[in-house]
DNA sequence: GATACATTGTACCGATCGTTCCACATCGAG
DNA sequence: CTCGATGTGGAACGATCGGTACAATGTATC
């Protein structure tokens, strides 16, 4: 292999970025194949069962980062509001201030959904919990710490959508700086 | 004319249906001739400018059929608590208890996008209107009446998504049942 | 019954869809 | 230098896409 001008993270980062903002139907090859620079041969040698393959990578891609970026500062040892700011400022850089859409929501959307539905699931689900750890930590009941990680959630996505539908990124930037508050709150 | 077995809302109906659940590029002109019943010459007669047409139509339904049973009941005089009510108890059934998707989101994904957008923004205005109307007859300023608004829709949104990829439509609900508090409490 | 018009079925268009195939280029290992 | 593995470009596949043309149907009015 010469020195690739993409390494395989990079080509699935701009695969997702596609998707999420063309959903899956949306996504065709040719567009991925020009987003990524790739011709539809090599895209093809990558990932050898084709979009669904990609699409896969990219929620594999996805999970790693958000792990790294957003559950992993959730649970490490800290003071809580600490902890929940660096989620705030890892999601606000990934949805680019509220500007970009949620790529789980996107791929919601279509006969696809049924397909990669319990990856979604999964992702929505470790994060739920990663939020719920850290209201747990700020010594709330178990119970509380749930429902509250689920309005949290509710909220971002929420916004997100709002955000983009209204033209407005402020509205998922005000999202953001409730949830200290409203998840941490005694 | 003779009757027609489905009147044109129904079709719109319809129509919508296909669009919600699967997104612009997912609702092919062959899904819709199916799920309306009518060949494509036939469709291309109701809506003469084609998919854009029919799309164009289910916003305009949506927004009748939104204001009709949402937007209306929120400014009629009473109560603010049992105005609400009444938009949950709609939303209750529009959303099929959390399971539906909603058209508004569902329509800000992909190349099309662009194209609705003017009208889903207009339609998403409309109704946090509605809603700060009505927190404002609870006796609150303007301007948290715009803020709780725009946080109620924040919810609806998010907890719609939250509740069809955790497979949870009571998040739906929970969300919904927390709205009049969320909305009017002092 | 003849005419006007609304509605539909059939067949078809070029374009694009996801996918496959294959020849070729590039490489490291022997 | 050869060889197989790895990657690429390009052409082509059948299927489906959105959209059109037109003849045939029905219905309502006269």
């Amino acid at each position: 292999m010469p020195p690739a001008l993409l390494s395989r993270n990079e080509v699935v980062a701009r695969v997702m970025a596609v998707v999420r903002s063309q959903g899956y139907d949306g996504a065709s090859l040719a567009e991925l194949s020009r987003a990524t620079g790739l011709g539809k041969s090599s895209l093809y040698h990558h990932f050898p069962e084709g979009k669904d393959d990609m699409v896969a990578a990219v929620l594999d891609y996805l999970e790693t980062m958000l792990d790294a970026t957003v559950f992993a500062p959730l649970r490490a040892p800290g003071p809580p509001a600490a902890r929940v700011k660096r989620m705030n400022e890892s999601l606000l850089t990934f949805y680019r201030e509220g500007r970009e859409a949620c790529l789980l929501a996107s791929l919601g959307i279509g006969d696809s959904s049924r397909r990669f539905h319990p990856r979604v699931k999964q992702i929505f689900r470790l994060w739920m919990e990663a939020i719920a750890h850290v209201v747990r930590d700020r010594g709330l009941s178990r119970a509380l710490a749930q429902s509250r990680a689920e309005e949290a959630l509710v909220r971002i996505e929420g916004a997100l959508v709002l955000a983009r539908s209204l033209d407005e990124p402020a509205i998922f930037q005000r999202a953001l700086k409730a949830l200290p508050d409203a998840l941490l709150s005694s």
